[in-house]
RNA sequence: GCGCCCGUGGCUCAAUUGGAUAGAGCAUCUGACUUCGGAUCAGAGGGUUAGGGGUUCGAGUCCUCUCGGGCGUGCCA
């Protein structure tokens, strides 16, 4: 909001000097404090653009802005940045402006309604979901809500591949565990199946509900209720692991479904329309090396069956049918050689592939006591989701997650997720919110509250860190912005951990209730109070609780 | 081989997307509890941003080469 402002008088002063305006320049928050509360670079970047010396423009513009009473002031520095110095009456009073906000402070319509779709997760309908499907569930429904929350208008769509190979392997390994109930147990579990304990549960269900009874229907049908009940019974299973995680979705596309509405045959007859198939060795091809691929694909194996490709092409066709503005998919990094291929198809069907967005998401590695947790699918060895919550708690998990850039790879210690102290970035930033809680309990006691407080008397707030703590809040509103427009919701897990660290630093330095001094404590607790709202603001954006009491 | 991602104090990560003196936490060391929640605070040491070259007023960030790590490169999904 207020560099917003500087934005503005800055281009108001170029004009005033009748000068070719380049509008990249930037105002900034300098992270040395005696460069100022702002400063900018349009001195430099315009000086180019007219053929100027910096220092010289700078010099200039200086003149003309320091005639405004907002600024106490505005000098050259360096090269030709110009580094402004606000008046605290300009703090005190965007101080008040948060505090009225109240759970809106931040908020904007800077997304101007754009329709994203946010496809993430999308694990396979065949077990639990994993740890890697966390780091994606946190990550997306945080930037969800973030995006929601600065006027994009985001919907999230968890893609289930319940349709086949997979799910039909899926249906074949229950009906060795169910067998196996019956006393009719195989010599050798087949390595391609799946071999988790929560098959041999899933039988169990299954058998509670259809006893014996489906040795006497036949194979296809026997597999096909497999099938279903399998399906079925995993996705309520995920639908829990992800509510207890707090993440939601407004779509799940089933592929199944897909299918049944003829979507497949659409996207290959638009294929071959654009004449980039073939056939060849009994197979159906796609000449995606016209397209930026590095070979031609199958789309239609020898045994007449479509690679996982075709519904995929067919999926994106949707999306891109629904209107959106952007996709966004967030995938994990395995996945990068799989969409060159789709953006393949996109531009043979002369789609905007600019339009999707790919998202990939690095690895996880579990430390437990500084050692690597090898996870292994084949032998069921693997860390679910639930294990997770079970173990360090929804809040730190997705703290955790958050707290990386989504290209960084990640090493998740359970030990440190585990502790309950200062050691721990979450409960730092959730005890400073408790504690503003606490301390503000604690005035009402002494008969002090806010509802009396007259705002003119904000001007006692003249500590520096009370002005820090302020300017710190006003860096929310762009913060989102920036979060939503990189994809990058991890700033905000930096962020709110550096606000609840100088609110930490003034609470030891500064006695805040204080019955002698009626209205500075009021002042202090306003202030308190308005970083308490923000604190609250930038967890639950990351779906995270802040607790009044720990 | 080719493609994508990554490389920042001992460890895990930031760095306002090209800005001024590269910042936090953990670990290590020193201090602070008869005081609003010590789940906290004050302080110290620790860096040629893997390495070379380039682009420009200015590079951890962009380009290029080299080295190292991860992933991909199926008629599996």
């Amino acid at each position: 909001m207020l560099k917003d402002k500087i934005y503005k008088d800055i281009k108001s002063g170029l004009r005033q000097l009748r000068l070719r305006i380049n509008k990249n320049y930037t105002v900034e928050i300098p992270n040395v404090a005696e460069h100022g509360d702002f400063s900018t670079n349009a001195a430099m970047l315009n000086a180019k653009a007219n053929n100027m010396n910096p220092r010289e423009l700078a010099e200039k513009l200086v003149e003309i802005l320091a005639k405004s009473k907002s600024y106490k002031s505005v000098e050259v520095a360096g090269p030709g940045f110009i580094n402004f110095k606000l008046s605290k009456s300009v703090y005190h009073k965007a101080l008040a402006e948060i505090v009225k906000a109240k759970k809106t402070f931040g908020s904007s319509d800077y997304g101007k309604g754009k329709k994203i779709l946010l496809e993430y997760i999308s694990a396979n309908p065949t077990g639990p979901l994993n740890v890697v499907s966390a780091r994606a569930g946190a990550y997306g429904d945080s930037l969800h809500r973030i995006m929601a929350f600065v006027g994009f208008d985001p919907f999230s769509e968890f893609y289930v591949n319940d349709a086949g190979n997979q799910v039909d392997i899926l249906a074949e390994s229950l009906e060795i565990r169910y067998r196996e109930l019956h006393g009719d147990p195989l010599e050798e579990f087949p390595t391609e199946a799946y071999h988790g304990e929560y098959i041999k549960d899933l039988a169990v269900m299954l058998n509670s509900v259809d006893g014996s009874k489906l040795f006497h229907i036949a194979e296809k049908d026997r597999l096909e209720r497999m099938k279903d009940f399998a399906l079925e019974e995993i996705h309520k299973m995920q639908v829990e692991s992800l509510n207890r995680f707090d993440v939601n979705f407004d779509n799940w596309m089933s592929e199944k479904k897909l299918r049944l509405e003829g979507i497949l045959e659409e996207a290959l007859s638009y294929l071959a329309e654009a004449h980039c198939t073939y056939e060849k060795d009994d197979a159906v091809w796609f000449s995606s090396s016209q397209f930026g691929d590095e070979k031609d694909r199958v789309l239609i194996k020898t045994d007449g069956n479509p690679t996982y490709l075709v519904p995929d092409i067919a999926y994106h066709l949707t999306k891109y049918q629904r209107g959106f503005d952007v996709m966004i998919d967030v995938l994990g990094p395995d996945h990068h050689g799989h969409v060159a291929k789709l953006k393949a198809a996109l531009i043979a069907l002369e789609m905007e592939v600019d339009r999707l967005e790919v998202v990939y998401l690095q690895h996880i590695n579990l430390l437990d006591n500084g050692e690597i947790i090898k996870m292994s699918k084949r032998t069921g060895k693997i860390i679910t989701m639930d294990d997770l919550i079970d173990e360090v708690g929804k809040d730190a998990a997705r703290y955790f997650f958050l707290n990386r850039r989504p290209s960084a790879h990640l090493d998740f210690d359970m030990e440190l997720a585990k502790k309950k102290s200062s050691e721990n970035p979450v409960y730092y930033c959730q005890y400073a919110h408790a504690r503003i809680h606490s301390i503000l309990k604690k005035a009402k006691k002494e008969k002090i509250s806010l509802k009396d407080y007259d705002i003119k008397n904000l001007k006692k707030l003249d500590k520096p860190i009370e002005l820090d703590i302020i300017k710190k809040m006003l860096e929310l509103p762009s913060l989102l912005n920036a979060c939503a427009d990189h994809r990058e919701p991890h700033r905000l897990a930096g962020y709110v951990h550096e606000l609840a660290g100088m609110f930490h630093k003034y609470y030891a330095k500064y006695k805040i209730v204080d019955a002698d001094h009626k209205e500075l404590s009021q002042s202090r607790m306003y202030l308190i109070s308005a970083v308490k709202n923000v604190i609250a603001i930038s967890l639950d954006l990351m779906g995270i609780s802040a607790p009044e009491k720990m």
